[in-house]
DNA sequence: CTGAAAGCGCTTACAG
DNA sequence: CTGAAAGCGCTTACAG
């Protein structure tokens, strides 16, 4: 591979004023300048990374740490947050934990040592808290409510309001027997969400009625029949998440209940698939988009130094499609 | 950040000793050993990878170019490149495109600039084939049927039999008149799967029916809408890929059209939604796992030295769901 | 078994 | 406007 010293040598001048047409970083004789672009556009010179990294110590990158790339969810995440680094100048780094903390931790101290500029830790558990605690770059957390100086900024949206709406659109399209999929407690997003429902059946005085689950297809399969089994007058279902949705539709389509005729249901996510689906998905929007934005927004600005709890919570709404009358 | 040297220093040794023990690459004495691996826990010391890169001349990491980190069957691919390298011991750099044929190009840039040890680019068009005329890192093409010496190696699999196999399933499963939905036709993938349709209608004396239509869900609805008025006597439709079947699955639902009882679909790629449906998509199964460990295998092993011209076609197979009888 | 030295390829003060 | 020098943090011959 050629290098800047190479490129200087063919050019005639040093390797410093290579580096400032590059970099366009100080004026240069313009006859020079032209040269140089030539030689660089004639031998195909491309700067090493690894150099320049090393020099400045940032390697211009954001990373991402998302629990599993195959989850919709997290796939659109990494795509919005992809097109805004780029845009903003950073290269985009993506790493995939399959929900396993070991490898959270080992993702963490990879983009450390790579010289990450910052790390996006999206829907993390709560164990990763302690890594993150002394790590040298600024963490943002997404798609969790983390509270605590670990992280220097907290993204997430209105988990609780989510629950709510989801609740009341269900008891404002007819139904008397509404069911909660819960999803798993330790995580913040079901156990708000959860809250929601509960109070809403409160307010209500509707009796609580609910499954637990994972954010699991499979599993989805399983609680749906078990629901099923132990409320069988229901005619309303909140389901943890879009993709546990689409595991509720299933098995009431293979047991011929029509939906939304019998049975209503609402998911959460608005992943992409939902309104791809036949019916399409009733769900709780979150605005992961903006969402996305506005965490790279902050690593860009760097408004990241004085760091330490910055709360940014996005709020939900709810799209009536076609699982809900 | 802390450095090899000041471990070194407060070890009571030299630089070159610490880096011994970190990369096992020397006998160290076991009392100094234990010395410097204590510091090295205390102080959370992590080794600049930007430096190492740049001794070695390589970043150990496998780039990977798709066209959309938002299309399923990319991020299974992704998915499954993701944990074959790291468990190779190289790192996964994953790149979107958009599509779109410049980005392409940077992405290879970024990558090589990086000092990448092997690019896989996934289904890409040939307008990047120039780009990687130059490429000081082997290039490996995945699910495109290049041919040429620009690339180390190509792994795709079995466009045209799958082709065939989606047309003879439909046709033993009693469909008389069938229309094809054939693929954007400058991609291989496409081009060989209408063939394989064209030559299985010429061999049972079956008229071709087609309409084109790119890999895209929005434009599947679209021409599924104009399939049905330009052949209203349609009862199989071979969907391009699987997003496209999900469209004319959505567009036979909205117009009451029972599947499969009045139309049956076969999709293509087997993407993990096809099975979350209901009802469950008939597909051709490509072996993404299979190509995608191929792919890093020959990287890791480093056969793509002598590189040039090595091809892996994998065979298809056909997995009959719901949507055809 | 261990350390001093050189070098990977860049960039930016520092002089001029 | 431009070049020589130093340094970013590692690793590996090379001596010992």
């Amino acid at each position: 591979m050629i290098t800047i010293r190479e490129v200087a040598k063919l050019a005639g001048v040093s390797a410093s004023t290579v580096s400032r047409v590059i970099n366009g970083t100080a004026k240069v004789d313009s006859d020079k300048k032209e040269r140089i672009l030539r030689i660089i556009e004639e031998t195909g010179f491309v700067p090493n990374e690894a150099a320049r990294t090393l020099f400045r110590k940032s390697a211009k990158t954001i990373g991402l740490i998302v629990p599993s790339i195959r989850n919709p969810y997290f796939t659109e995440l990494a795509a919005y947050i992809d097109d805004f680094s780029l845009q903003c100048g950073f290269r985009p780094f993506l790493c995939n934990t399959g929900y396993d903390p070991e490898k959270e931790k080992a993702a963490l101290q990879m983009l450390i040592s790579m010289k990450a500029d910052a790390i996006i830790v999206a829907s993390c558990s709560e164990y990763i808290k302690e890594a993150i605690k002394n790590c040298p770059v600024p963490v943002v957390s997404l798609d969790a409510m983390w509270s605590g100086p670990e992280v220097a900024a907290c993204i997430h949206c209105d988990y609780y309001e989510g629950g709510r709406m989801a609740t009341e659109h269900l008891i404002e399209s007819g139904c008397h027997n509404i069911v909660c999929i819960k999803g798993p407690q330790y995580r913040y997003s079901a156990r708000y969400r959860y809250q929601g429902y509960l109070d809403v059946c409160k307010e209500h005085n509707i009796p609580e009625q609910t499954v637990e689950c994972d954010y699991d297809f499979n599993q989805g399969l399983a609680m749906t029949e078990e629901l099923l089994k132990k409320y069988p007058e229901v005619d309303g279902i909140i389901a943890c998440n879009d993709i546990v949705a689409i595991s509720t539709y299933k098995v009431l389509y293979e047991q011929n209940i029509s939906v939304p005729g019998q049975v209503q249901i609402v998911g959460f996510d608005n992943i992409s698939f939902s309104k791809l689906l036949s019916p399409e998905l009733t769900t709780i929007i979150q605005p992961i988009k903006e969402m996305a934005e506005k965490a790279v927004e902050l690593i860009a600005n760097n408004e990241l130094t004085e760091l330490s709890d910055k709360k940014f919570i996005f709020p939900v709404s709810l799209i009536a499609r076609q699982t809900t009358k």
